[in-house]
DNA sequence: ACCTGAACACCGTTCAAGT
DNA sequence: ACCTGAACACCGTTCAAGT
């Protein structure tokens, strides 16, 4: 019986499951709690074990930003080139709010397969639009930056944590209503879910500005 | 000699010089390159004369991050308040671009007094414009979450290091042209400078479009 | 008040040795 | 082929001791 519980403990390692697991403990503590040494503990190896399946902690990372990446839904058949870019964007921020610590990671590392396809799935759509290809490609990184932008602006400032709630209450308890009117009022607006998320609303503003920027030629 | 030498080096430690050489070390070597020892001795100190001055890294990091943000600019007088939001976030991504360690690290730390300044003016400007509230707080997202996701991407991928060209021409290397068309054209006009940076461009189509939205109604 | 030596509890990674 | 013990060269931070 115990044989049995310390097998199911030691399925071969893999770099799959070493992979799984470093996000587990990602999700959970973030990038910075998850160490070789407590990633291996928690898998029931000792640390040197895991240098046979990947090569090293950024490698190790650049796979589970792939992993994220691959979790993107395409777009639904049948949709419009646009609508589709709109609908991967979507599906990208919901996916990197799922993993909040893989939204650092996006740029930090080279792209690995399924960001690849990911990001031509976007230019060919960008392109295949009507826009003119230099629209094509400022759109690009105009819908991408938004994405990464305001996922990492949203993880430090609202929902996600619990504790960035907190921590908003105590930034606002250093500020003055009388010396910094907009910014008090703009953090209690956040608190008091008051505004809804400006997501969609921006994206769709950036989508229409490109469309009409090859009209206007 | 040798003690004017010396007390040179060993004008008193504090808080402002820490940060000034933790800056210094960090636009070189990034902030993975940054440690509290290697900072002390390049002060002419031991790493703990450090902590009399400045509490811990993560404090560190974010005085380092709030120096950067006393350098931004503000809008030139007698502009129009959405003029001004451009310059000032055309100077921001100035500001970053000279500490490319800075982009990550803005949205880790909870403001410091300089970039509190620099949002409640940035708030103000954009409630004084003739923007509703809502576009108005919309807006402030659209614009700061543009320039940490633009600079961060151009970071990663265009100018700035001499190996980020280096690591776009590897990624490159293993994606094909037959299966990736729209990549290979893409990380091609980036790295021939073909295609100009498309940061003001899309400030303005996000600026345009804040405007257009309340016209609308 | 400010600086420091020694120590604590960690890191990632290499290498030679085991099966 | 895969796992591991011991070791290397680091970390940030605390604390008691020095001046």
């Amino acid at each position: 019986m115990e044989t049995t519980a310390l097998t199911s403990r030691r399925e071969p390692l893999t770099a799959a499951r070493i992979v799984d697991q470093a996000m587990r403990i990602a999700d959970q503590r973030g990038v910075s709690g998850l160490s070789m040494r407590s990633l291996a503990r928690s898998l029931g190896f000792e640390v040197m074990a895991l240098y046979n399946h990947i090569a090293n902690k950024q490698s190790l990372l650049a796979l589970m930003t792939d992993a994220v990446a691959s979790t993107i839904s395409s777009a639904p058949s049948g949709a419009s080139p646009l609508a589709a870019v709109r609908a991967i964007t979507i599906s990208t921020h919901a996916a990197l709010l799922q993993h909040p610590w893989a939204t650092e990671q996006w740029q930090q590392h080279l792209p690995g397969p399924a960001r690849t396809e990911l990001m031509e799935t976007l230019l060919r759509l960008l392109n295949e639009s009507g826009l003119t290809p230099e629209t094509a490609h400022h759109g690009f990184h105009a819908v991408t930056n938004h994405v990464i932008g305001y996922t990492l602006q949203e993880k430090s400032t609202v929902l996600v944590d619990e504790d960035a709630t907190a921590n908003a209450k105590i930034y606002l308890a250093g500020v003055s209503t009388e010396t910094h009117p907009y910014m008090v009022a703009h953090v209690n607006q956040h608190l008091s879910g008051e505004t809804a998320s400006s997501f969609e609303l921006v994206l769709d503003l950036i989508l229409d500005g490109l469309e009409r920027l090859d009209k206007r030629d």
